[in-house]
DNA sequence: AAGTGTGAACTTTTTCACAGCT
DNA sequence: AGCTGTGAAAAAGTTCACACTT
C-alpha cells in the first residue's frame, strides 16, 4: 500500500479497528475512555495507541482520556466515511448478491450504483435495485454516475473486469475473488481477501501450534 | 498475532499470495519460475521473497530458480492445507448461508459440519447439507465431531459465539461480524475480517489521495 | 552464467519513559 | 495526581549485495 502522510498501512488498519471499538463503546453508552482501557479492547500496547492517534491530531485531554464521541467522529472524518462512496460490482456471483442486498453496507455510507456481468442471461436483471450492465456499457456508466471503488467478485475471469476498471481510471479495487492481484502504480489501490486465505492463516496457525 | 517458528505474520500473508499465484501459475502451464518473476508478479521486492521462502526451507536449485509445482506444494504443506479442517459456523445470515453453499471452501479442505443459531425458527434446519442447531447443543457437537475453526457471522451478538466456541476450547476463530476480537492467550488465534473494513481502508486511501 | 540463500546494512515500526498539560 | 503526546531507544522487518551452487 502506498503510504499516505507516512501512515503505516498497520496504523490505518488499527484506526479503524479503534473506530469499530468506539462505535460499539458509545452504543453501551460508555462516554469517556483512557488509552490504557482502549487498547486494552483492541489488544494491543497503549503507547502504540497514542502514537496511532497522534497521526490524526491532537484528540485526548492530557490528565483526563479521551471522549468516546468525539473521539469516534474525529477518527471518522479521518478515515473518509463521513462521505459517500459510489461502488460497482464486477460479475454476478452468490457473493455479489450477498453484497447486493447487505443493509450494513449501505448504513456505513458504501453505495452499489451498477453491476457487471458477462453472461448475457444476467444482462438487464435489477437486484436490490441495481442493475445489471455488460462490460460494453462501463463507459455510459461512468458518464451517467461519480464511481469510487470497484468490487470484483468474478471467480473465473477476474482480471478482465480489473482491466476495464483501470482504464476508466478507478482507483480503488476490493478484489474478493480468490486470486490476488497487484499494480505498479501506487495512486492505484487495490484490496485483495478471501475467505479461503483468512482461513488458511488459521490452518497455519493450528498446523504449527502444537 | 502470536509469531509460530519466528514467522512474521505479513510473511505468513504473503507466503499464501505465492502459493495462490503459483497456482494459478501452474494451471497456465508454467512450470519454472524465478524468484525476480514470481515476485514482480506478486508486487514485491525478490530478496523479500526468497528470505520469505527460506522460513519454509530451500526450496530452489541456484543458479536455476523454482519448480513452481514442488514450491506450490511446499507451501502447501507449510501452511497447513494439505489436509482438512472442520469449521462451525455462528449465526444463520446471509452470508453464512453463502459460505454453507460455497464449494471453493470445501475444494480448498475446509469443511462445515455444523451451524448454530439462536432463533427458534431456525433449528433443525439443513443448509446444504449442513444441521443447524442451538447453542445448547454445542456439547454434543464437539463430542460427535473434531472441530478445528469457528466462523462467527452474527451481527447481533457476536460475543457470545466467540464464548461458546471458546469454552469448548477451540483455538481458532474466524470473526466476520463487524466489530472486531480480541483475546489475550496466544494459544487462541482470532481472524477478524468485515467487507466494511476493508472499503473503508480504500475510502482513507480515497479521501488522501488529492 | 545465472539465480538462490543469507549475513549485514538499512529502514520502519513498536515500545519505553517522561515532560507537560489539566 | 493522572494521563496524554512524543522524542529516544529497542525491536522487527526489509533490502542489499555477494558467496555459493548448479
Amino acid at each position: 500500500m502506498a503510504k499516505i502522510k507516512n501512515l503505516p498501512e498497520n496504523t490505518l488498519e488499527r484506526l479503524i479497528i479503534y473506530f469499530k471499538v468506539l462505535d460499539l463503546l458509545e452504543k453501551n453508552k460508555i462516554e469517556a475512555i483512557s488509552s490504557e482501557e482502549l487498547a486494552k479492547r483492541c489488544g494491543i500496547n497503549p503507547a502504540q495507541l497514542r502514537k496511532d492517534l497522534s497521526f490524526v491530531g491532537n484528540l485526548g485531554t492530557k490528565g483526563v482520556g479521551y471522549s468516546v464521541k468525539s473521539l469516534k467522529y474525529n477518527l471518522k472524518k479521518f478515515l473518509g466515511i463521513t462521505q459517500e462512496w459510489n461502488l460497482i460490482l464486477g460479475g454476478i456471483t452468490p457473493l455479489a448478491e450477498y453484497l447486493l442486498q447487505n443493509k450494513a453496507l449501505s448504513k456505513a455510507g458504501f453505495y452499489f450504483m451498477a453491476a457487471f456481468d458477462r453472461k448475457e442471461a444476467n444482462i438487464g436483471k435489477i437486484i436490490n435495485g441495481v442493475s445489471v450492465y455488460s462490460l460494453d456499457q462501463l463507459d455510459y456508466v461512468f458518464k451517467a454516475v461519480k464511481v469510487d471503488i470497484g468490487v470484483i467478485t468474478e471467480e473465473e475471469t477476474p482480471e478482465i473486469y480489473l482491466e476495464a476498471f483501470l482504464k476508466h481510471n478507478l482507483k480503488a479495487i476490493l478484489n474478493l475473488s480468490s486470486v490476488p492481484f497487484f499494480v505498479e502504480d501506487d495512486k492505484i489501490q487495490i484490496e485483495n481477501f478471501s475467505f479461503e486465505m483468512s482461513l488458511t492463516k488459521l490452518s497455519f496457525f493450528l498446523k504449527h501450534l502444537a
